[in-house]
RNA sequence: GGGCGAUUAGCUCAAUUGGCUAGAGCACUUGCCUUACAAGCAAGGGGUCAUAGGUUCGAGUCCUAUAUCGCCCACCA
């Protein structure tokens, strides 16, 4: 007898083969057809910068669990791949590479930059597809898109005419954020803020007609003070009340600045008089609007200090406060400086301190937008899984702020807006425009700036299908069924897709958002490039192989919660997959015959441990479809794990070894192979979706096997790959109580005496006689299973009656077999009463000390629950108040448990 | 300043929504190279569920504080 399986689970030749068949045979490929419900997932694009990190591993294990178990349930599934352009990232990547070779994009123009960028993405653009193939992500690649090809540009442009002509987007000289290196603007959450131990410069304005007395303003920011052009307080704070209106004196500028009263001004903070800056503060931006103030630009857009400066052009921006602050100190304009922790905004790219800017920019009206996200979750058209992220995104969507999405980079969708050179009138259009809509001039000139990448993203899940063209992909894929992503980005991505989804194709791009959590290090830290504390996946797949990468990485996946994850994680998935090849060596091997012969049976003709396996995989199957309903990956992954090792493994396959060695007839024999063989089936479609590798490897050559050998479990194996057949229902057929109960019961009687032998230190070898007394009015026929107690507690003989007396020197236990549910079912043979005793005669070789011990130890551990019980029962209100089902309950267990405990004691008096 | 999450065995995490003696995996102890598997088998030990109050017949689960850690948001000049 020999399986094709090699003895050693060796996952480098398996992996690739069936990634390679499924692709080849267009599995993951499927068309609309109206007679399917359809199953639809856009993929997060990664960056074609990207490198597969354990983030992306966590988010396309899960969504590809969820399309292979879809696709196996009868959808017609659609995951929808391809990376995004990411701007920014993109042109840093290029820029870098450009900088070795020491050429710099200003040198080599717009047009010959971009061929570069092309070119890089070319060549390195794929990488994060090939990394997630590794993975076994089952995506459609037919249909892999680029958030810069020419469908999703042609959406872009598409969006942006629209919006633009209902006023939804537009143009306008806004304070902004600007990111000096980048030398672009950047929307408000593309600013991260960080904690940061600043100073708090007190400085001394004093009055233009009273030189001697002044006014004590406190800054974080001293250099912007050469753009001061008033001092405002609260009009409210009596200090100043009276100096409103006074003018004082811009120390070392000279300029004179007036005294305006603001009730944005916090009395409480600093000395409760501000400068006010309008070029370089948003507040102070919209004070000088309220207060029709000038504003004065010290800054260029490179973070050096301009012509306003005076003494400090050409400075940048830190060395001027540097230098700025020494100028003040000498002279005695500072009063004093304190330590001051506040928060500075960064680029979330380059992490260069962000400035606020003016300047002239694009942006999205994101109000009427967004309350149209919020109407659609109120309706719960959307929801979030788990569900307290909806509260996060409904508070960004309730206070979110116009969207600046134009971008003074080359790299991306450049703004479909043609300025007329003559009349200055903006034309915006699809195409590149003739003349000017207004004069009619040929002189047009197109924006030179770019969207923001997340704009492009936004309209991900439609303009993936083919808007703005109809297609038939886009009628019956969108909207989409489920996304899954990182908190990360609900705001940049999520929140955009909706609102665009809803603009656009007045449809919500998706019904569910499923945020999983953040993969941490051991130690509980973001994994990240600078700290060197990352687990590269592509690493662990090599060396754990795919699919104890995915098992092990989902059965950590509990909702939401970030997972610390450490190199020793991934020896439970490969432990678990190692067991379950060595299931199917034995299994395989057991199934062949040298002359197969096909041998009807039915039903009736299954032993209990056939009837007890079946009932307990049908309440797995019913169990794990219901976890992954939910999105409970980690529960369902646990339920398959502990039926597949702790029930089939460890218990049926030794049970029915017995009848596959020495079998009692060829019908038995062919009875247990073909609950194995449909069993195993059953176990591998429900693993599928998590380890879709050995699965398909195990079940290809089950299938063979059972074929070959005349085996037939009543399944449809006709399918080329597993990933095509049919995820498991239940069956009510195979659904017995009776035998999962009384399986309990033997289970117990088996570790009872395993326990002895091993307490008594008896080798496992050695055989024993065992007596066991059922008492009571129980109807188990424990004599029908005494083969089974013989084989599994390695027993020579046995004896079952009832009421036996405990033989002389022999070691014993007591087990309940009350049925404690509260809703009985005589019917099942086990009713409410009695104890099992096992007794083990050991003459010669008891330890009656430890025996002694033993008993004793049980005594108080019985003792200690039936307290607990009775504290309840002599409590009158818990007898009244409680449940009649909780109430029989601790009833049933109280008899229950001082019955047993009159059998120890029993037990206990021989020791004198 | 506001919000959210976490706190359960030595470690990493569960616990069906308030009801069996709180469960796994790893680690640990003891015995086994038993013809699928030592990446394994068998039997064990190990928990004041962060703290303090409260609600309830009953709390790891609900409420109120507190502490520690982490994340997010904010116009902290």
């Amino acid at each position: 007898m020999q399986t094709k399986l090699s003895p050693q689970y060796n996952p480098k030749e398996i992996d690739d083969k069936w990634y390679r068949f499924w692709e080849e045979k267009g599995f993951f490929h499927r068309k609309p057809d109206t007679s399917q419900k359809p199953y639809t997932i856009v993929i997060p694009p990664p960056n074609v910068t990207g490198v597969l990190h354990m983030g992306h591993a966590l988010n396309n294990i899960i969504q590809d669990i969820l399309i292979r178990w879809r696709r196996m349930q009868g959808f017609n599934t659609l995951w929808m791949p391809g990376t995004d352009h990411a701007g920014i990232a993109t042109q840093n990547v290029v820029e870098r590479e450009l900088a070795a070779k020491h050429v710099k994009r200003e040198h080599l123009g717009r047009e010959r930059f971009i061929e570069e960028v092309w070119k890089w993405k070319n060549q390195y653009g794929s990488t994060i597809i090939k990394q997630l193939k590794k993975l076994g992500s089952s995506c459609d690649w037919t249909r892999e898109r680029f958030t810069m090809d020419e469908g999703l540009s042609s959406a872009v442009k598409e969006t942006f005419v629209r919006l633009f002509e209902k006023g939804l987007v537009y143009k306008g000289k806004y304070m902004i954020n600007w990111c000096p290196r980048c030398s672009t603007a950047l929307a408000d959450d593309e600013v991260e803020h960080e904690e940061h131990e600043g100073n708090l410069w007190y400085i001394m304005y004093p009055f233009r007609d009273a030189p001697h007395l002044y006014v004590i303003v406190a800054t974080t920011r001293p250099e912007t003070m050469l753009g001061d052009v008033a001092v405002a307080v609260n009009p409210k704070d009596d200090r100043y009340k009276d100096m409103i209106g006074e003018v004082l004196t811009l120390p070392i500028v000279g300029r004179e600045l007036p005294i305006i009263a603001d009730e944005l001004v916090d009395p409480t903070f600093g000395t409760g008089a501000v400068k006010v800056t309008p070029a370089h503060d948003p507040n102070d931006f919209e004070m000088g609007k309220r207060h029709n103030l000038s504003s004065v630009v010290v800054m260029q857009e490179n973070g050096v200090m301009n012509e306003n400066a005076g003494d400090y052009e050409g400075l940048d921006r830190f060395e001027c406060r540097n230098a700025l602050v020494e100028e003040l100190k000498l002279k005695k304009f500072i009063e004093k400086v304190t330590a001051h922790k506040h928060s500075v905004g960064h680029c979330y790219r380059c992490h260069t301190v962000i400035e606020p800017y003016i300047s002239d920019q694009w942006f999205v009206k994101m109000r009427p937008l967004a309350d149209a996200a919020i109407q659609a979750s109120r309706e719960k058209r959307v929801i979030f899984f788990p569900d307290r992220w909806e509260k996060i995104y409904l508070s960004w969507l309730e206070n979110v702020r116009d969207w600046c999405i134009s971008r003074q980079i080359w790299w991306g969708h450049r703004i479909p807006a043609w300025y007329c050179q003559d009349c200055s009138r903006i034309t915006v259009s699809h195409g590149i425009p003739a003349v000017c809509s207004k004069c009619g001039s040929t002189e047009l000139k197109q924006d030179n700036d770019v969207l923001d990448t997340w704009f492009s993203s936004a309209l991900w899940p439609f303009s993936t299908m083919g808007w703005p063209k109809e297609t038939p992909e886009l009628k019956y894929y969108y909207p989409t069924s489920t996304l899954v992503t990182d908190r990360g980005i609900i705001y940049f991505w999520v929140a955009r897709m909706v609102m665009m989804g809803l603009e656009i194709m007045h449809q919500v791009p998706f019904s569910n958002v499923y945020i999983h959590g953040t993969i941490l290090d051991e130690q509980g830290r973001k994994m990240s490039k600078s700290l060197g504390n990352g687990i590269d996946p592509l690493v662990m797949i090599d060396k754990y192989g795919a699919d104890a990468v995915r098992f092990s990485i989902i059965i950590l996946t509990t909702e939401g919660q970030d997972i610390k994850l450490s190199e020793s994680k991934f020896e439970m998935g490969r432990n678990f997959t190692n067991k379950l090849w060595n299931a199917a060596r034995f299994i395989l091997m057991n199934l062949q015959e040298e002359h197969p012969e096909e041998i009807q049976h039915e039903f009736s003709d299954y032993q209990f441990e056939d009837r007890w396996i079946l009932s307990r995989l049908n309440s797995t199957i019913e169990a794990c479809t219901a976890s992954l309903e939910q999105f409970k990956f980690n529960d369902a992954t646990m339920k398959i794990y502990d039926f597949t090792w702790h029930s089939f493994c460890d218990w049926y396959l030794e049970i029915v070894k017995a009848r596959l060695y020495q079998p009692v007839s060829s019908k038995d024999k062919k009875v247990v192979q073909t609950v194995l063989a449909k069993v195993f089936n059953q176990i591998l479609h429900l693993l599928h979706p998590f380890i879709p590798f050995i699965t398909e490897e195990l079940w290809q050559n089950l299938k063979k096997v059972i074929y070959e050998n005349k085996i037939n479990i009543q399944e449809d194996m006709r399918s080329e790959s597993l990933m095509c057949n049919a995820w498991p229902t239940q069956d009510k057929r195979y659904e017995s109580q009776f035998s999962e109960k009384n399986m309990a019961v033997l289970q117990d009687i088996i570790r009872a005496i395993r326990n002895i032998r091993s307490k008594m230190n008896i080798m496992e070898k050695q055989k024993l006689h065992a007596v066991i007394s059922v008492s009571g009015d129980g109807e188990l026929d424990l004599e029908e299973h005494s083969n089974l107690l013989k084989r599994m507690a390695n027993l020579e003989h046995i004896d079952i009656g009832k009421d036996l007396p405990k033989p002389e020197n022999s070691a014993s236990e007591v087990i309940g077999r009350i049925d404690l549910s509260g809703d009985l079912d005589i019917s099942s043979g086990l009713t409410t009463g009695g104890q099992i005793q096992v007794f083990v005669p050991l003459t010669g070789i008891i330890d009656q000390a430890a025996e002694k011990e033993r008993q004793l130890k049980h005594l108080k551990q019985l003792e200690e629950h039936l307290h607990i019980v009775q504290q309840k029962l002599h409590n009158k209100n818990f007898i009244a108040r409680a449940p009649a089902h909780v109430v029989a309950m601790e009833q049933n267990r109280e008899k229950e448990l001082l019955e047993q405990i009159q059998k120890v004691k029993l037990i206990l008096s021989d020791f004198g």
